[in-house]
DNA sequence: CACCTTCTTGTAAACGTTCTCAGTAATCCT
DNA sequence: AGGATTACTGAGAACGTTTACAAGAAGGTG
């Protein structure tokens, strides 16, 4: 009566809630929180606030609880099936937790990587995954600055105090090399993407170590590099490799890289695994699309992407706690592509 | 001085910066939104946010002025191609509009789907993107009540008052069919997902378009349906159909049943495109990646995912305008999987 | 019975913005 | 020169929560 307010279409707030139910604001607020009240007062309110449809207004809860329900995950792009399987896993434990997933494809832009890791000063997200290919030291001076928590998949610099895990990708490149040893293959080439990147570094030392560690030689010649970690890129560098060379090995860098590669040994009328074995990395779905069936270094993209994710977590609750940093093993999974059936 | 508040390291906020420039918060407000004031303010508040390097609080600036500056895109399953697709162009407008993009993969649940809409009582977006497979009367229901705009990718119950956009892949596989019937094709099979959903239900009709149009007999036994639309069902799909018949085309209902058949064809030692034709539809990033390279029908995803993107901004503008429906009309792109190079 | 706990509650102050309103100074017109 | 418009500003009230604080009620103890 008082207003005419009484208007009925409005979004229903907690003061809605409390009157209704006859007690303060506060109560319930504690109530709607699992804060310790009398039962008849939780009931009272419980009901009212169903009755009503009542659902707490996010920003105001953040705005006064200083947390936002809310983190991030950036990586270089979302059509990368690697990436698309960290953010299942990240979804998953976010879910868990009842937190809101923020996506970004940074297209392997640094400035744009950068300039997420500032806007995070408008505190829109309790915290960001930041999966990136290759960690600056400007990357390093705006992670010690950032305003909320930042887990890192990749590798950071020396001594960017972060959260980070870490793909074991030399130590899989090597294992991959030594699996082509073993089943009797001895020119063994790399697709590799670009050499400046953490991966592209990392998987050509694992290949060397590899080469190394069966006696065989080191030929600059049998590296092809991509100008990219992608598919088109991918069969361009094996073009050039094949022109030049005959190996009966390759070794790609990525799952993509391992595709377009798989291309070109088709066009170039080259069986696989006969003539030429192929291996590559990630273990991404793509693997069992193509054909022949992938052989693959799983380099645990779910599972890095699920620590990183706890880590986010656990760093939220204790921001002071030393900065971890953890590795996945990788693992060969060998498939067609790789062995010949007898 | 007055309480030794002056401790540097707080987050600054609106007052900080209005302070510093001896202006009140209200002008520094004004000019940090652009609003016409003095140019002497405005140098005055520039400079000196600029300073102390301030950047607003999101959850105030939403709480105050019922606008988040995030819109959420939730879709059956991350790891769909299409999706990713779709993704990346709804980010492209997001962020054109300076809009932040929150991520949602259902599993193609709708019990999850209508959560989702429910959720959006939070506000904690000012709108959202269903892509989803099975609009159900529970959806419409939903909607019809949503706290903030919703524009669907896919096909509504008759009478939802919702935007929406849709591809015509009736027509596209009817396309598909004659394409196949044209270079030669007579025992044209169909690999569908299951026929309950949209997709699922209209590529069967078009299919059966493209037969009748091509004067060719409908014959049930050339039908397989997978459980889902992904690359394990398409395999196994295709094996129970080369088990009883010998197609000698294939229409896969998308790319990624269209990448499992690929792999039973292969198993079944039949040559593609020479022994059986294929197509996919979705024209995905997986096209190019297969071997041959997938023929399919391009349904327009990143097309119809800026349209969408699109018309939810201009809902958010104007909420009570006339509820749209757009298409998009689905255009064949012929690779190596279904011609046959002399 | 007086006192001290322990529970439960309401009041009111934040949180950091935006925005209405009213007031003052400056400019324009006739 | 006087009034009318215009341009700019500051005070202060929202927005919808959570939470520190104090106060009242209930229960326990000597």
């Amino acid at each position: 009566m008082e207003t005419a307010e009484e208007t009925h279409d409005e979004v229903p707030t907690i003061t809605t809630v409390a009157r209704l139910a006859n007690v303060s604001v506060a109560s319930a607020s504690r109530v709607l929180n699992g804060i310790r009240t009398s039962p008849d007062t939780a009931a009272r309110v419980t009901r009212a606030a169903e009755a009503i449809g009542y659902v707490p207004n996010a920003a105001a809860r953040s705005l006064r609880s200083r947390r936002t329900g809310q983190i991030a995950f950036a990586m270089p792009d979302v059509g990368n099936p690697v990436y698309t399987a960290m953010v299942a896993s990240i979804q998953e434990v976010a879910r868990a937790q009842g937190l809101r997933l923020m996506l970004h494809s940074t297209g392997a832009d640094a400035e744009d990587e950068l300039a997420m890791v500032r806007d995070l000063k408008h505190r829109f997200v309790d915290g960001l995954i930041l999966a990136s290919l290759d960690l600056t030291d400007a990357h390093a001076d705006e992670l010690r600055h950032a305003a909320v928590p930042v887990v890192v998949i990749g590798r950071p610099t020396k001594d960017t105090p972060v959260d980070s895990v870490r793909a074991h990708s030399r130590k899989g490149a090597a294992d991959a090399v030594r699996h082509l040893h073993d089943t009797g293959r001895r020119r063994i080439a790399l697709v590799n993407g670009p050499e400046h990147t953490a991966p592209g570094s990392s998987r050509r030392l694992g290949y060397l170590d590899g080469l190394r560690s069966c006696g065989l030689p080191r030929e600059e010649a049998l590296i092809a590099v991509g100008e990219d970690f992608m598919a088109g890129p991918g069969r361009e560098a094996t073009d050039r490799l094949l022109e030049e060379e005959r190996p009966d090995a390759i070794l790609a860098a990525n799952d993509l890289l391992a595709a377009g590669a798989l291309a070109a040994l088709h066009l170039w009328g080259l069986d696989v695994p006969r003539d030429v074995a192929l291996v590559g990395m990630d273990n991404s779905a793509l693997c069992d699309v193509t054909w022949p069936a992938l052989t693959s270094v799983d380099l645990g993209s779910a599972e890095r992407a699920r620590l990183a994710a706890e880590l986010l977590l656990e760093r939220i609750e204790e921001p002071e706690r030393e900065p971890r940093v953890v590795g996945v093993d990788p693992q060969l999974v060998v498939r067609a592509s790789s062995v010949v059936v007898a």
